[in-house]
Formats: C-alpha cells, structure tokens, sequence
DNA sequence: ATTTTTACGGAACTTTTGTTCCAATACAAA
DNA sequence: TTTGTATTGGAACAAAAGTTCCGTAAAAAT
C-alpha cells in the first residue's frame, strides 16, 4: 500500500496527487485511508521514511560492502540514472523530488531529507577513504570533499535526467565526473 | 507585475500559489489580472520566458565576454548560490523548480527548459574552448565534456541550496568542483 | 456464540482553486 | 463633448481537494 502511493507521489508529486488517485490505485477504501495513515501530509511522511529505509539504506551498504570502490560509485550513478527514468517515465529521484516540492516550507520533510543527505555523504566519505587506502582513489582531495563533489554531481543528474537528456548525454556527464576521482 | 508573479512562483512553487496570492501581491484586481495575461498557466509560461530572456541571457553574456574564463565560471557558481537564497529565504532556480513541478507532464515548459539548458551548455562550452586555447583550463577533456560537467554540478548546487547546505559546505562543493578545470 | 475490534462503502461537508461575468468607473480618441 | 475602449471591484460559479461521519459488514478475540 505505502509503495503504491510513493509510486504515485514520486511521478505526480504531492500536490499532483489527489486522495482520490490514492484510493483509486491501492483500492483501499477513504475511511480506511484516513483511519489508517492519518491525513495526506502524514502519509508522504510515512512514505519518505519508507524510501529512506529501503534506498537510502541499500545505497549505503551497497558503499560499504564493495570492494572496488570506483566500480561501487560507477554502479551508483548508474542506478540512479536508471531510478530516475523507470518505471512510467522520468519521475526523478524521490528525495529530491521532496527538497523541490517540501523542503521550503515543511520541517518535518526538511529533517528527513538532511539526515538522508548527510548519511549519504558519510558512506560516500568512508568509501572514498577506503579507496584511498587501496590506492583506488586519488588523494589530492580529502576524502570529504571528494564525497560532497561527488554527492552533488549525483543530485544534478537526476535533475538532469528530469528534465529530459538522453542516455549519452548522461553517461557522457558520468564518465566525466567519475575522470577525476 | 510579471516580476512579482514571478517571485511568487519562485517561492512558492505554481500550485502552490493560488490566484488570489497574485492578486494580493501585485494590486491587479482579478478581472484586469484574466484579461491581460490569460489562465494562470499562460502566465507562468510568460514569466518563464522572462526569466529566460533576461537572467540567461545575462549568464551567456557574462561568459562570452569573460576574459579570465575560471574566475568567470568561479563568479557563476556564486551568483548561483546566492541567487537561491536571495531574497526571501531558500527558493533555488527558477528554471529548476520548473524542471521539477511542470516538465514531465507539462511539453511547453519541457520545451523552454531544455532551450535552456542547451543555450548555457553551449555558452559555456565557448567559454572553455577559449579558456583551453589561453592555456587556463586543462585539456584533459573535451570543451563539451566539461561544460556539461559543470552544468551538472551548477544544477546539483542549486538542489542542495535548496535542501539547506550551508554556505562553507557550497564553498567546498565549488572548491572542489572548479579544481578540475 | 457473542462481543469487540477492524475495515468498508459512500454520502456529505468545508475550503480552496481557477475562472467568468457584469455593472460601474476611468481614460482616450474623435 | 461625445463616443468608444480599457480597467476595476466584486459577486458568483463550478470543480476539485481534503476530510469527516456513520451505518453496515467482516474478522478476531473471548
């Protein structure tokens, strides 16, 4: 149920996306909805948690169990790329998508969204150290500002890929991006 | 009167800004507002023109004729940074907030935005052939690579402004993004 | 088997949103 | 001065959005 209705935020939005399209996709009924998960704005809260503990989670392990520590962050790149286009067409990444619509004026989305930037950035950071350890990574930058660099050309794709570049364009940016580690 | 629709969307998003917001803020009554500029969505498209012709416009002008091409693309990120702050606490760019709200279920928009786009990936690619050819910037990559590199961290920059970084966490982000060129 | 809890269908209500209309007023051109 | 042309204030409207309520049905617990 709760994956239904990120699935409709994440393409339409939260104000794109009535209580009525909620309750036509899952098939729960009104009642139920608002029983259940309480108003609109705390059930994309419920939703946004739910993306933070499985993707965000899996991202960081991901980073923390690999090896290759290059390859790790080619793969996350490229999985967010594909995230961003499927399934049903360019929908972005869904934490991103929140800073644009949310964070302005809503706390509570705000709070989610640094810690999930911030944890991010943490496992991007160790990995980095490690391939730097390894001799995987160049040390002319500090471990930090490499993952912060890295963060942010990770945020601009998705932006990017939203707003409708191709499949090269894409990869040509992460080729790029990737040269300079 | 169209700058001031246009800081309202800026803020607070399309939908998120009714007509009497509009009304309320530019002193135009509601008929004058219907007959002059049509639906609302007329006038959003009207004030995404305009900041076209005149903030991106200014940016092409800027790299264009910029002599020092690194400190020009230097000035560009921090016109950037302080552009979505200012004035009226965090707002990002307008261009990318459109790309977020409109562009996938809106091709009019699509349209404007990846002009856009295209137009300052171009200016800055001239921008870095110059710079190459006056021996300022690496020719490690090609110009367009590079311009599209750093259009990627621009857009990256103004999401994570946007979700609440602070000022010495942009500086670093810039720091080691333009350590590359 | 009976009580308690949970879920459902759907009517209904309040606001908000986007838009139109019209009569009255100001303004310009003739 | 008259005649036509914008501009305004504001009422009014239809549709959509978000939420609540309630009587009934299904499920679970006792």
């Amino acid at each position: 149920m709760l994956d239904k209705a990120k699935d409709l935020f994440w393409r339409k939005g939260y104000n794109g996306t009535p209580p009525q399209d909620i309750i036509d996709e899952t098939g729960l009924s009104r009642s139920s909805l608002y029983d259940t998960y309480g108003d609109k704005h705390s059930l994309f809260l419920k939703t946004l948690q739910r993306y933070r503990d499985r993707e965000t989670v899996a991202v960081i392990e991901h980073l923390d169990k690999a090896e290759d520590i290059p390859l790790a962050i080619r793969q996350l790149f490229q999985e967010t790329y594909k995230e961003c286009l499927l399934p049903r067409g360019r929908r972005g990444c869904y934490m991103i998508n929140a800073v644009h619509e949310m964070v302005p004026h809503d706390p509570k989305v705000e709070t989610i969204v640094q810690e999930n930037r911030q944890a991010t950035e943490d496992a991007l950071t160790r990995a980095i150290r490690r391939g730097q350890q390894k001799g995987q990574i160049s040390r002319d930058h500090q471990s930090r500002s490499l993952a912060r660099f890295l963060l942010n050309g990770l945020w601009g794709l998705t932006t990017q890929v939203k707003s409708g570049i191709d499949r090269k364009l894409a990869e040509d940016i992460i080729k790029t991006t990737l040269s300079f580690l």
